[in-house]
DNA sequence: TTGCGGGACGTTATAAAGTTACTTTTGATT
DNA sequence: AATCAAAAGTAACTTTATAACGTCCCGCAA
């Protein structure tokens, strides 16, 4: 993520947190850049490690962040990676499928109707209430099929 | 899984891997039917614990029988668990979705094509190739629904 | 028969991801 | 100023997974 996409980002996540009265404090905002800075899912140590070229710090201070960042939306885990990733669209709640390439690592956020559908519809066919769908497709991007594997 | 469930399922899983010229050792067999015997997803360290009351183990004899068991599609791996499970119908290789009761535990696992063709189509808009797709659904199951939550 | 060569397994150690429990600080409210 | 809860600091620990290297066993070729 560029500089300027950045700024706006987080200008964005504390304009939010005013709205929900949730205090976005610097240490959460500090974890918040660093993912969005990352442009691409980082771990929860790699957050770590670079906290800590600033300050002493332990894994717990970085789950808490995400913690909240998680619950207010603003960035999202990527359960097959164990990595995280800045929200593209933090407005409104929502939930989200993620195209991921197992080649250049990029990731790509989907809010697809018709996914969320049909996976309504199939949960609803055997009773199930659903809370919480994780949708993760491991592949290969566009610009990867195109050239030979990285290495 | 009942013991009746439990001999067919293994016997299957002997037949299959005959056909496909790869061998279904003791070890790995012994963890598949550990997975199948829980009846419920289970961890690759609780599978460690039982093997050892038979035996000195370490973790990668776990892990190297159920990398096997997931090749070979007799058991799939539960991403949001970090937790295994036998499959339903092994005889063809599929991608499926798995519906986790977050209450009682239980997983559901579906084979629903209008899930797998709305996948597709959306990975299809943005070129991107799906090689494994990741459908879990974390919600309510219809048994849980009816009575107050567990606990 | 002997000597590969590869697959399966044993063993030790270590990496990576996440949590618990308890203390201290901070900041808003009264 | 006193109070209280949310946030952050700190140390230890648990859980999940892998790396690295050695051994055994079996099929097959020389
Ligand atoms: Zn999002
Ligand atoms: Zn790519
Ligand atoms: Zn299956
Ligand atoms: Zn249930």
């Amino acid at each position: 993520m560029d500089e300027r996409t950045l700024e706006k980002a987080l200008a964005r996540a504390e304009a939010l947190c005013a709205e929900r009265g949730v205090r976005l404090t610097p240490q959460r905002r500090r974890v918040l850049e660093l993912v969005c800075r990352a442009g691409h899912p980082i771990g929860a140590y790699d957050i770590l490690s670079q906290i800590r070229e600033g300050a002493a710090a332990a894994p717990p201070t970085v789950y808490r962040a995400l913690d909240f960042l998680l619950e207010q939306g603003l960035v999202h885990k990527l359960e097959t990676l164990h990595a995280y990733i800045g929200c593209t669209h933090p407005e409104h709640p929502h939930s989200s499928q993620f195209l991921i390439c197992a080649d250049c690592g990029d990731v790509t956020e989907l809010e697809d109707e018709s996914i969320v559908g049909s996976l309504r519809t199939a949960a609803a066919e055997t009773g199930f209430k659903p809370s919480r769908p994780i949708v993760e497709v491991i592949g290969t991007c566009a610009n990867c099929a195109l050239k030979p594997p990285r290495k």
